[in-house]
DNA sequence: ATGAAAGCGCTAACAT
DNA sequence: ATGTTAGCGCTTTCAT
């Protein structure tokens, strides 16, 4: 019998009679055969792997973001391989460096490059973007509603009758990036309500960790500035300031009211739990994964995308 | 000019006149070329990528481990696929499905199989196995101490004149596994400090989440217990029981002192922040790499080991 | 110091 | 319905 049993145990060919069949995989299952993956790679030209590009695992944002990836890229039969970069070097290396090459697509989500460095995402391989860094590139770009969001959270805040929102994390100066665009959204949901934009109630954080969370509150009470809400511009901010408020002798949300960004899994476990806005973490996975797929099936013949996800209030017990 | 041009940049080979060389090199860039992997690998046999099998990275500990292992598998040029399993099925699959031979070796932390599954773990690719679920098997095993560790922290504690100290997170007759493990280093710390085991100390916890903490906690102080310390099996736990502790009025270390296991980062956020054993996660992740580069390259002269992490006492605010 | 050629294991086009 | 054969792009002997 001919190597052709390949093409029939692999292929699942049409014409082949059920007895030749029976008997193919008779021996394969005697022989233990297993195709050679390598082989069939490099003579299909690709391997069934996407890549993931993102900043760190230990940020829990990206953990489970990844989860969600690995998830949505099984269901296509891909599985995914995970380079971590932590500056313009390595960022740079993982785009164009050879080990791209071995996967078929890469989801990135920028972390040290910028909208001036569209010029390197100019990569053959097929390539979705994440993050908020990079809009109107020359790829898909699936992004979170950030302004949105943060305008819903806001009036979250409002419809409970509360008046004057601290806010915490903002980055000076910055447009675009998750803080920008949170903040704007957060002057937006003001406006609409007729509230007036208060400088002295937007509080900085140039790391977005629980320990600036805490740091930034402290600063707030330290200057006595009078507030009945805080919107942390993510949960692990809002994590750590709920600490400080507590220790503060503050009851919340009678006292404060407050609200995240994010919904990563913590804040259902905080006392009290923490109301937030769902990102809609698994749907930007699923719709990266979509569209990294179709454009590694060939379609080129649309112009890349902003493609926002669904988010969603969740309120939980921090704001009522 | 002949193909030999590959031999020449990427084997850099000894005998080539420079001429030729900066020919080539010119070649190359000009081009754009990039060697092919997947032929390469056809080729050499071997693809640059290891595999990580563990449960999930929604969970802390193994996304914070999942990135130490990138990190020391880049240090040997190598990538890392991870697959994520949940049950038998899917963890079956992982070790016996095609996906893995395009790995050169597999790490492995067992979720669903056991010490009477060793069998399945006899497969061609070379692999190092983690956790605490299979000991002694047919491979290499990097593991936390968990006796020696957890021993560690009783002696702690009665070092710091506690006497009475509950166990938080035990289960029933559980002999290998974290909890059976951990409880008998508390049994031996109790034992080497003349201390008699008393079974009325020990509470049990199914799951060791935050919330079967705070559960198990306020079953002891319901029960009246009357205990000077706690050592709770995890940090989760822990953090769980702090909440109910301080909720019942307790001054944590005056009156209670608390210690974890794990040292989870938010174990330094808490308030009090917590004692923990530091069990060596960037350590494990370090030699579970080694030991299985070493298996890849062929050592397979020395029969399987148990190697053991180093472990370290974090001395925090909640027992000192 | 460089070139020629075989072959890794597979798929797909072509022939029978 | 099955067999033959030509590469995919690389590395590696062997020859020059």
């Amino acid at each position: 019998m001919s190597i052709k049993t390949v093409s029939n145990v692999v292929n699942n060919y049409a014409h082949i009679s059920p007895q030749t069949k029976r008997k193919v995989l008779e021996a394969i299952d005697q022989l233990g055969y297993t195709p050679n993956l390598a082989a069939r790679n490099l003579r299909m030209g690709k391997s069934g792997v996407i890549g993931l590009i993102i900043p760190d695992l230990r940020n829990v944002y990206f953990a489970e973001l990844a989860a969600d990836v690995m998830r949505a890229a099984e269901r296509h039969g891909l599985a995914v391989l995970i380079q971590m970069v932590s500056d313009r070097k390595t960022e740079t290396a993982a785009l164009h460096g050879s080990r791209i090459q071995m996967t078929d697509g890469v989801l990135y989500s920028a972390l040290a490059l910028g909208q001036e460095d569209v010029d390197l995402l100019d990569i053959p391989t097929p390539m979705v973007l994440l993050g908020d860094r990079i809009f109107n590139g020359p790829k898909d770009h699936v992004t979170i509603q950030n302004t949105e969001g943060a305008k819903r959270a806001t009036q979250h805040l409002i419809e409970t009758g509360r008046r004057k929102i601290l806010v915490l994390g903002s980055h000076e100066g910055e447009l675009i990036g998750s803080a920008g665009l949170r903040l704007e959204g957060y002057r937006q949901g003001l406006e609409e309500a007729d509230l007036g934009y208060d400088r002295s109630l937007v509080y900085h954080a140039g790391t977005w960790l629980r320990s600036d969370g805490a740091h930034a509150m402290r600063e707030a009470l330290e200057a006595k500035v009078v507030f009945d809400a805080v919107f942390a511009l993510n949960d692990a901010l809002a994590l750590g300031a709920l600490r400080v408020l507590q220790e503060a002798g503050l009851r919340i949300p009678s006292d404060v009211a407050l609200i995240g960004f994010d919904d990563i899994d913590e804040t259902r476990y905080s006392s009290p739990t923490l109301s937030t806005i769902d990102p809609g973490r698994t749907e930007i996975a699923e719709r990266a994964v979509h569209a990294l797929v179709q454009r590694m099936n060939g379609k080129i013949d649309i112009p890349p995308r902003e493609i926002p996800a669904d988010f969603r209030l969740v309120v939980r017990e921090s704001t009522s």
